[in-house]
RNA sequence: GGUGCGGUAGUUCAGCUGGUUAGAAUGCCGGCCUGUCACGCCGGAGGUCGCGAGUUCGAGUCUCGUCCGCACCGCCA
């Protein structure tokens, strides 16, 4: 037996046991004619005691040669410190060490593996590891894990049943590019790894499973964010017999369920915005709705007066930031410098403070009267103290872009976003398509299985573009943490949506003649949703990238710098696959 | 594909308008220390300043290129 008890189990209540423990050492305190070891495993820590006073010979040994990080198993009699560390569960007693035993030695770890970790991101993840041994990476993951039982144990509750999906699947060209896998067996052609299980599920449902889910694997070839890993995975879900609000409600109920049990916090009911409405007032599809600061359409009440840079836009757009009139000549320059970032590309903002007397003083004073001044105040609904922020642009699309991305920061500077406060709401009623500059065509928003809404089927024919769609994202403080849609059961609907999307029938039939096919024998009307699994555990554990909650992860590259892949073929690999790499000169 | 920031000791960083032997902290090694828990004290070792070219009498510092990392835009049905 490697060991009695854990490394944060033993207690006062423990005192006089004999005692086997094994973990890794974390730190070595040399007294003298006493040394302190402090031994780790995932459970926690407790110190462990060789003195001169109990065995001069095994103290003198145990100075010699231990060292950080080795496995340790030791055994030896729980004992009452003297003195006490409240900052350790197990701080109350230490183990006197009779004997020990070094089950493994180790190498000076390249960076601390302690709380404080002196550790840069890169070096961290090439010994992740080393990494994952810290608690505080550590405890991400077990949230990860409970998370994920308690979505099963609802999910399960709700008669949803796990089917597993093929990871070796054709191509399909909508949407993110895939990652393909070659044929050894079939030369010249590719399997490409699912994007999300999308058209399987909806094959299920022809089944008739129901109500199906998949915490599965998905894979997309695009470049990575803090909150974009090229594999990641999806709580995948697909229900049958079910309207839009059948859907938002039955996983509503799962978000309540996740927080409850793992935050203790119960949510209230979430709102509903149409995308319409979040691009208005948000300038974002995901909207960080923790604090107000709507957008406010100001083209009434400046445009016309004579300031030739409101009077050429097609868009003025303000936000009221609350009590920030105190903002001073340098941290409204600094604004304005951030807006003017390439990043985000506005050319000036104007600003308007409302004193404590109501009357408002502004950095476009000269271009229009207080009168005007007091208009603005008015349609700002701006208190005394209050700082309004206004940008401009001949790009109404852009310039809400610019003007979220602004409403944000000063949410940042203001500390309104507060990790540990929640804000929930459902966007709904995405357009059903969004023009492509770069292929010339409508493009599926969502994807060209979503259902458009019925009051808005008949504009199909007519204008396309105004077309509504049954699908919705749930967001939660700015995060797209799930979404989905009511899909199309009606193969002339779907064939119909192939034709908008630019397909040929012959080219529809060749990519998706399978779901084509089967949606002949009785599909039944049906929609799902995807949660992002990591999504949910960063926004769970306040986390700032959602590498943090993945044991491996890809670096910003998509690289995997521990195994140091991808990685270049043997020649005779690339033979047996029937595949020749073409790079250009000097790549 | 693009923009911004960064790359100096094992690690995290400082290093001004270019100037003589590149620093700090921490870690590491050695010594001392019987109640530490970020132990303390004394001593020591440790550097191709990412790489390449250029400017210059002289480059960690300036310029260009390149590689790597992070954040973002495009992209992510």
């Amino acid at each position: 037996m490697y060991r009695t008890n854990t490394c944060g189990a033993l207690r006062l209540s423990d005192a006089g046991q004999t005692v086997t423990l094994a973990g890794w050492i974390q730190r070595i305190r040399k007294m003298g004619g006493m040394t302190f070891v402090d031994l780790r495993d995932r459970y926690g820590i407790t110190q462990l005691v060789f003195s001169d006073d109990l065995d001069p010979e095994l103290c003198g040994k145990a100075n010699n040669e231990l060292g950080r990080e080795f496995v340790l198993q030791a055994t030896g009699r729980v004992a009452e410190r003297t003195s006490k560390n409240q900052n350790l569960p197990t701080g109350d007693i230490e183990v006197l060490v009779e004997r020990y035993t070094i089950l493994n030695r180790s190498e000076i770890p390249p960076f601390t593996i302690e709380e404080e970790t002196d550790g840069g991101d890169d070096l961290r993840m090439k010994y992740r590891y080393l990494d994952l041994r810290r608690e505080c990476v550590r405890k991400n993951l077990e949230l990860r894990h409970r998370m994920t039982m308690e979505v099963r144990r609802y999910l399960d509750a709700q008669g949803f049943l796990e089917v597993e999906t093929p990871m070796l699947i054709g191509s399909t060209p909508e949407g993110a590019r895939d990652f393909v896998v070659p044929s050894r067996m079939n030369p010249g052609q590719f399997y490409a790894l699912p994007q999300s299980p999308q058209t399987l599920k909806q094959l299920l449902m022809v089944s008739g499973f129901d109500r199906y889910f998949q915490i599965v694997k998905c894979f997309r070839d695009e470049d990575l964010r803090a909150d974009r890993q090229p594999e990641f995975t999806q709580i995948d879900c697909e229900m049958s017999f079910v309207e839009q609000d059948d859907i938002i409600r039955l996983f509503e109920g799962m978000a309540r369920h996740i927080f409850k049990t793992l935050r203790g916090i119960e949510l209230p009911e979430f709102r509903r915005m149409t995308w319409q409405d979040a691009m208005k007032y948000y300038g974002s599809d995901k909207p960080d709705t923790r604090f107000g600061m709507r957008f406010v359409e100001l083209a009434d009440v400046l445009k016309g007066q004579g300031f030739s840079v409101f009077d050429n836009a097609a868009y003025i757009g303000g936000i009221c930031a609350p009590g920030a009139a105190g903002y001073t000549r340098k941290q409204l320059d600094q604004l304005t410098e951030f807006v003017k970032r390439p990043q985000i590309g506005a050319k000036g903002m104007v600003y308007a403070r409302v004193e404590a007397d109501g009357q408002v003083k502004s950095s476009v004073d000269k271009f229009y009267p207080q009168e005007v001044l007091q208009q603005l105040k008015q349609a700002m609904n701006a208190q005394p103290g209050d700082l309004i922020l206004i940008l401009s642009g001949e790009d109404t699309a852009k310039t809400r872009k610019q003007l979220c991305e602004l409403r944000l920061e000063m949410g940042n500077q203001l500390g309104l976003r507060d990790k540990n406060t929640f804000s929930c709401l459902w966007v709904v009623d995405f357009p059903m398509f969004e023009w492509s500059e770069e292929e010339g065509r409508l493009m599926a928003m969502h994807h060209p299985f979503t259902h458009p809404k019925n009051e808005d089927i008949a504009l199909l024919d007519s204008n396309p573009a105004a077309v509504r769609a049954d699908a919705y994202d749930m967001v939660i403080n700015g995060v797209e943490v799930g979404g989905g849609s009511i899909r199309i059961h009606d193969p002339k609907l779907q064939a119909r949506m192939f034709e908008i999307l630019g397909f040929t029938p012959e080219k529809a039939q060749e990519q998706f003649g399978f779901l084509r096919n089967a949606f002949k024998y009785g599909a039944p009307p049906h929609g799902g949703l995807a949660y992002g699994r990591a999504r949910w555990v960063s926004l769970l554990a306040g986390l700032d990238s959602i590498r943090d909650c993945i044991a491996f992860p890809k670096n910003n590259s998509g690289r995997d710098v521990m195994l140091d892949a991808p990685a270049c073929l043997d020649p005779k690999q690339l033979d047996e696959l029937s595949l020749r790499v073409d790079l250009p000169q000097g790549e």
